[in-house]
DNA sequence: ACCTATTGATAATC
DNA sequence: TGATTATCAATAGGT
């Protein structure tokens, strides 16, 4: 369309390249605009000058990533490449050591421990006493402190107890005790930490 | 062009629209094709005809995502830019989520308690108490046995020293007891689980 | 940039 | 859909 008929092969005179390129793409994105009233569709365009500027259209009601989004559902290739691909690899990674930290987490928790076997209870409860261990020496002395005054006193217990009371507090023991005695108990067979007062319960 | 001059604006009956998007959208892509030859351009150029349908086109030369990277350098907008941020986002937040577990987990281990203070250390201890004992409790109940009997015997025993040998045993002990009786400790006062067998030690 | 002869694209019709 | 064609639109080449 014009004077003459053209040959489509690359305009070799720089300065009628640069014309002609300005021309049509002013033409180019016309009928982008028009067919996407027309037709309603959704149009994307850019073009690259061979100098290097570039001019783009895009269709009202979307967006260029939008755009791509819709692009990659259809031709399934993917434009993100390699930077999404690292992430998502991270994402990956993550988890699944966020899993197996959940999973130990239950574990240590008592939780899901159901399927395990005796090997596997052995090194979880040593880590439990250690971990327990631990807080409990953090907590200060005073618990180990009230925890050796009873030991001696059952020490001293066992002495009387070894020394001829066996078999009668045996008998005794045997036959149910008498009433409930949870009160006296030194915290360390309670579920809950108590501040046991030999001396006074309070 | 045409049979008629036409208004754009979006063509109301559907078939006719239909026609129009197919004749445009060839017509638009050999454009693409023309520019990007006659003028050594890049170009890009994408098409959702509003059934969904996608047609595109990329000039010889180049790739779309070479394609985009471009426009990103000319236009300074990010193209990937809110995906990767969502990716991002999500990373730091397993990865905060991971931190927590990480620290949850350390302290169960007993480690890096330190700075925690008592008033976190409660909670703490009666979880690690918890699980022990779940994990005691699959294991079997030979441990929670024992510990019912010394429970038990140590019930007797202060039923005895509540009954009168308190004094005598309190000042035995404010005295400086004698000797190391850690070896007769029911286990439960030490960090590591023994079997104790207070009819006589092995 | 503008002009315009000419080619190219396509709306209407079959 | 696909082909035809009268018309309109785009633009090559010149100023």
């Amino acid at each position: 369309m014009g004077r003459g008929k053209i040959e489509i092969k690359r305009i070799e005179n720089s300065t009628n390249r640069q014309v002609t390129y300005s021309k049509r793409k002013n033409g180019i994105i016309k009928k982008a605009k028009e067919i996407s009233i027309l037709c309603n569709a959704k149009v994307y365009l850019v073009v690259f000058s061979s100098s290097g500027k570039m001019a783009e259209f895009c269709s009202d009601s979307t967006t260029l990533p939008s755009m791509l989004e819709e692009y990659q559902k259809h031709s399934g290739k993917k434009i993100w490449g390699a930077k999404h691909e690292r992430l998502n690899a991270e994402i990956e990674r993550i988890k699944k050591e966020n899993d197996n930290m959940q999973i130990e987490l239950r574990h240590l928790k008592g939780e899901d421990i159901t399927p395990l076997s005796p090997f596997e209870l052995i090194p979880l409860e040593e880590t439990l006493q250690k971990g327990l261990a631990c807080v409990r020496d953090k907590q200060g002395r005073a618990l180990e402190e009230e925890n050796k005054q009873i030991a001696m006193i059952l020490q001293q217990h066992q002495i009387a107890w070894n020394g001829g009371m066996a078999r009668e507090l045996d008998r005794d023991y045997r036959h149910g005790g008498r009433g409930d005695y949870s009160v006296q108990m030194p915290f360390s067979f309670c579920g809950q930490p108590i501040q046991p007062n030999l001396q006074g319960n309070k």
